[in-house]
DNA sequence: ATACAAATTAGAGCCGACTCGAAGTCAAGG
DNA sequence: CCTTGACTTCGAGTCGGCTCTAATTTGTAT
């Protein structure tokens, strides 16, 4: 079990930012302490760095908060006895996976087009640098 | 040539917002008409795509600057007519461009991840849904 | 016992990125 | 000529996402 500032070493972000993700949900409350510090678990960290990973590709903390509702994007899956209480839980997820993985696809797409153009433009770049200085582009 | 609410509508961005890039320096303010109003050219209107398209790769404002000042990224390069002045240029943008790709290719590894993630959870889903309910994972 | 480091809360403040309102200018159509 | 609509500038307001201060409490070391 982990401190809140051993958290914020592993995760990059502040124990600031931690108890304001949890403020307005993003985060569930940890576990705490005698006398009531927070207390995390090696599998909250590992979901504290994934949410990390989404919001360093641009989703908002909003987006963020629904895609992993209910764990549906890091957690497993939790099964009910009833598989009528199950079937309507697991379409609703698949759905709000199958919306979340069209975003990545989108971003995807438009991240390897700049990468390749990133890339063509590099390579006139050191070409003209080692090369004649007589065809300008 | 296009007027701000046309080149509003091809990309997304409200003429609020294109007239604020401009103010604090992410646009260069392009040519007027008579009267005073801004008049866009096509190759203007793609530069703001390709902006636009970083952002939602989750760049800030001041990243989009840095990355496509003096054209590093978006613009062809203007070859002087001394290479004494252009070689200094050219390192300079071969750096900027190098770093710049390295920003992405980071993104892209997170992305892939995220994805081939999501996908294997899609499909335990939709084995689920379509399968027997007794082997909770 | 006492001092120190590290945690807690509530609430205020800050910054980036818009977003809008007000007041004014200009070109074209009835 | 005068209205209409789209543009202009400037400054203020909003919102998301932190970031910090202040006052307090707790656990550990001397």
């Amino acid at each position: 079990m982990l401190t809140i500032s051993q958290v914020s070493e592993r995760t990059g972000l502040t124990p600031y930012t931690l108890r304001y993700y949890e403020k307005i949900g993003v985060l569930k409350g940890p576990s705490r302490r005698e006398g009531g510090a927070r207390t995390y678990t090696e599998s909250e960290v590992s979901y504290i760095q994934c949410l990390n990973n989404l919001k360093k590709l641009g989703l908002s903390l909003e987006e963020i908060t629904e895609f992993t509702r209910d764990g549906c994007v890091m957690e497993k899956i939790q099964l009910g006895e009833d598989p009528a209480n199950f079937t309507p839980t697991l379409n609703k997820r698949t759905e709000i996976l199958s919306k979340y993985l069209l975003d990545l696809e989108a971003k995807q797409q438009e991240l390897d087009h700049m990468i390749s153009l990133t890339k063509e433009k590099l390579a006139v770049y050191l070409e003209l640098s080692k090369g004649s200085y007589e065809a300008p582009i």
